[in-house]
DNA sequence: CCGCATGATGATGTATACATCCTTCCGCTC
DNA sequence: GAGCGGAAGGATGTATACATCATCATGCGG
């Protein structure tokens, strides 16, 4: 038996999916927040890595709409304006009901399993509230609803219009007087989506996850936009 | 006045962007077929550039489905089955409804005539079929279709799905015995669709143009389907 | 004291040398 | 002659030096 070549930071795409993914979970809670200027030197010591796998990852990045590199200044996470914000909503909205209708997948007990430990994890947060917990939670409960369709490229476009705007309620909440309460409010809302998917789910009816997924979609982006209007009035 | 410092080929990312477009429009030609190598040593030659920024273009077409690099073998035209066609079409279908609904943005006296001129360019191919001409007609009226929307990522995410499915249909009837019959029944069936979407638009009944693109493309795939089980029976 | 030119500094963009991996071909062994 | 082993070639992946650009501090001139 001959001993496997050493790879000692894993084989080559699986270790850019990981910077990839760190970086995006970064940008997502607001560890870099928009306008945060990263440098490339600086991400490439701390992964051992060299600038040319950084640059890659950037790249894929930026092509997602999630960086913005100029010459000369440096790699700055972009900001989104409520305008482009409101186009990706409604792509969402629109998305959000082709779950159930292409290609759905009912949850085996597992999968039912998970989505009944998201639940617990809304009860345990609304005990205690916390937004960065929140924002992780509902990544989670996304990645689960992802589970319901076989349709890659519908999964794909979902995860990158889901990244390219999860990050705009914490920023939103985060400059309002009253971050707490909304914090909770915003909480006991995502508990109800969850009980509901769920149920849905448990009934067997995936084509009313769709609708109910796309109803929460709507009514989270008015209250955002309800929110950004007090934040930044006349903006 | 000073004088601008000298940019011989173009001021980077436009020089990208050219690059990109120039290797796409190859790829959905059949110029490089599926399964083709690409060598990048000699894509940077041919663009008077070194590896890096060629590099950076073919990272973004596999980011984007088109591309697949295997190290120590080359960068791949990737080859789509007909089970994940079918899963982007169902897409595109669903995606075709929104035009009209998210945004429509109804053209102008100018961009009429460029739909006109489309239809005229069916004309002149039913006279003279041409495979090449044709797809690349077909693109100009997917471009034309774009602008009647305002919403940037309903734009964005339609021409990455069409870009992965349009070249399918050469390839397949490349394959096939009754290769000229096809063609002309293709364009004659794309004249009726630019008609149909031209007399809606016309007629300032965005919402019907939707409708219409929807019936179209879904028929579209399935001649594609049946065309693809008579040339590759029980695959 | 204000304003502009200018150089220092540090960032991204590019070119290139090197590392790693896969394929292929040649030659040896059975 | 068939099959296997190993070296050579060539491809992508990585690291690094250099080019270009933007910013900011500095100093000179008004």
């Amino acid at each position: 038996m001959t001993s496997a070549p050493q790879r000692r930071r894993g084989d080559g795409r699986q270790r850019l999916l990981r910077i990839y993914e760190t970086l995006r979970l970064r940008i997502c809670l607001l560890d870099y927040p928009p306008g945060h200027r990263l440098r490339e030197a600086d991400l490439a010591a701390e992964f051992a890595a060299s600038r040319t796998p950084i640059r890659r990852v950037l790249a894929r990045l930026e092509d997602e709409g999630l960086l913005r590199s100029v010459h000369g200044v440096g790699t700055i996470v972009t900001d989104i304006d409520i305008a482009a914000l409101a186009e990706v909503y409604e792509l969402r909205v629109a998305l959000a009901e082709l779950y159930g209708r292409l290609a759905p997948v009912a949850p085996d007990g597992a999968g039912l399993d998970r989505f009944r430990a998201v639940l617990s994890g809304c009860d345990a947060l609304v005990e205690r509230p916390d937004a960065r917990a929140f924002a992780r939670l509902n990544m989670e409960f996304f990645a689960l609803i992802a589970t319901l369709t076989a349709n890659a490229p519908l999964r794909q476009i979902s995860e990158r219009l889901y990244y390219q705007t999860t990050r705009i309620w914490l920023k939103t909440a985060a400059r309002l007087a009253a971050y707490e309460r909304l914090l909770a409010e915003e909480i006991a809302h995502f508990r109800r989506e969850v009980a509901d998917v769920l149920a849905a789910l448990e009934a067997g009816d995936l084509a009313n996850v769709g609708a109910i997924r796309r109803a929460h979609i709507a009514m989270s982006f008015a209250r955002l936009r309800a929110q950004a209007e007090r934040a930044a009035p006349g903006e």
